[in-house]
RNA sequence: UCCGCGAUAGCUCAAUCGGCAGAGCGAGCGGCUGUUAACCGCUUGGUUGGACGUUCAAGUCGUCCUCGCGGAGCCA
């Protein structure tokens, strides 16, 4: 028995008998020379067997074999310029795992998304999907490292919880002994706990927002990760942002090469995402709007996609517009002492027109403040008593961010949709498979 | 929730004015010693999303329903 190859490192072995074990992803029948491309799940390599040399079996097996059977193929690997991948597998042996039974259903010709969408399990298996979720891997190591390295502790906060985050969005309810209970919209309250706890901390998991929206940019179930620290400000919250999405950009163009490739991404754009990011005020962005969009647009009114597009187009790196209306966002946002209708807020969008990846801000630490703005907003007190607590027992200006992962990476990626950034998407009245 | 578009073979699509429902791919069989979404020949393919209606005649026109796609709002 050989050794078992991945076919990531397959140079290594050059010269050597391999086995590799995998799935015939495609193959071509040129009579008496057969070629399958196996795919391992870390590459694809083509395996050749000629009629003349081949083992009678192996060959058989080869010319009848239906795609997507699995198979364990052994032979000499060979650096072979007209194989993709530069490498090809002289085969001396080969065993079906399983014949595939039936006709696999994704040809290499095109789909639509509806009939992708519903056979998504067996979709994972095309190099396109395989470079985008590598990237997504990427992303979220690098986001990690980075968090990691630069003093923020891993404190993950509970999915089920009481009560809403920012009781605007529509939240999925369930059934907690008897008692409602509410997948999470967001860590952020518990974070703000966790960073008087610890200082600096994160959470990383997955979100639900029950919202009824149908669009590129929307998932039902999505992954978000949440830094939040104490006597952290504005402006440390867009330093560190700024530090940590540049990171992102330039570990996935140094690892992710080849994925890029794949998915044709133009990376000299990707090149300029380098920190320092430009900064401009809500209000500066709402004179941009009224001068190359919509003259009538309202103060105070949030933007829509086409004018968050208008915004980031404006600048060839991510855009941070800070000091948004106090009004319109969450109740905890620290209002500006000097102007109180704006707060320390800032988002940041992408470039591309991908719009949002993140929202953040400074916190409120006044006591008095954030019972009134309970009271403001509608919500009940009792359900924040705790949080309440953080600004009796030494309470200090903290400040953190969320960034939703499926956004960022359909921007790496330059993706129509964040449907294809997470193996199996959530979304309004889809949840097959 | 609102606006727009769509549903025809396993897949991607075509079908002129309402007049015999087609092609490519896939699959099956055969051929080919360098294929890369191969190529060549033959074969296989249908409750035209559902219900009702108009008509001598409906894939095509009308009403209702179901599902999907795109966008808006909202958000990350």
């Amino acid at each position: 028995m050989s050794d078992i190859a991945l076919v990531e490192n397959i140079g290594e072995y050059e010269g050597k008998t391999v086995t590799v074990q995998g799935w015939v992803a495609d193959k071509t029948d040129k009579g008496k020379l057969q070629f399958l491309r196996v795919r391992d799940g870390t590459g694809v390599i083509q395996a050749t067997l000629f009629q003349k040399t081949a083992p009678v079996e192996a060959f058989e097996l080869a010319k009848r074999i239906p795609q997507e059977s699995s198979v364990r193929v052994t032979g000499e690997v060979r650096k072979e310029p007209r194989a993709p991948g530069g490498f090809e597998l002289s085969v001396t042996d080969m065993q079906a795992v399983q014949l595939a039974r039936d006709e696999y259903p994704i040809t290499p010709k095109e789909h639509g998304i509806e009939f992708l969408m519903h056979n998504r399990h067996l979709w994972l298996r095309s190099s396109r999907q395989h470079a985008i979720l590598r990237i997504r891997a990427t992303i979220i190591k690098a986001i990690r490292d980075y968090l990691d390295n630069n003093g923020f502790m891993l404190l993950d906060t509970p999915i089920l919880t009481p009560a809403a985050v920012e009781g605007t969005t529509t939240l999925f309810q369930t059934d907690f002994y008897g008692e409602p209970a509410f997948l999470t919209q967001s860590g952020q309250l518990y974070n703000e706990a966790n960073a008087m706890a610890f200082g600096k901390v994160y959470c990383f998991g997955p979100t639900f927002r029950a919202e009824k929206s149908k669009t590129r940019r929307h998932l039902s179930e999505f992954w978000m990760v949440e830094p939040e620290w104490a006597f952290g400000t504005l402006d440390d919250y867009m330093r560190v942002a700024e530090g940590m999405v540049s990171y992102i950009a330039q570990t996935v163009l140094e690892l992710r090469k080849t994925e890029l490739q794949v998915l044709e991404r133009d990376t000299s754009l990707l090149e300029k995402v380098a920190a320092p990011f430009p900064r401009i005020s809500y209000d500066d962005a709402v004179k941009i709007i009224r001068e190359k969009g919509d003259p009538n647009f309202k103060w105070g009114d949030d933007f829509g996609a086409p004018d968050e597009t208008l915004i980031s187009e404006q600048f060839d790196r991510p855009v941070f517009v800070h000091h948004y209306p106090t009004e319109m966002k969450a109740f905890y946002m620290a209002p500006d002492p000097d102007r109180p209708e704006v707060c320390l807020s800032a988002d940041l969008l992408a470039p591309e027109g991908y719009g949002e990846i993140i929202g953040g801000g400074q916190r409120s630490a006044d006591l008095e403040y954030l019972e009134a703005q309970l009271v403001k907003h509608n919500l009940p007190r009792e359900p924040y008593e705790w949080y309440l607590d953080l600004r009796k027992y030494g309470s200090v200006p903290h400040c953190g961010f969320g960034l939703g992962i499926e956004r960022t990476v359909a921007w790496i990626c330059k993706l129509d949709h964040v449907r294809e950034t997470i193996p199996f998407a959530r979304m309004m009245d889809k949840m097959y498979p």
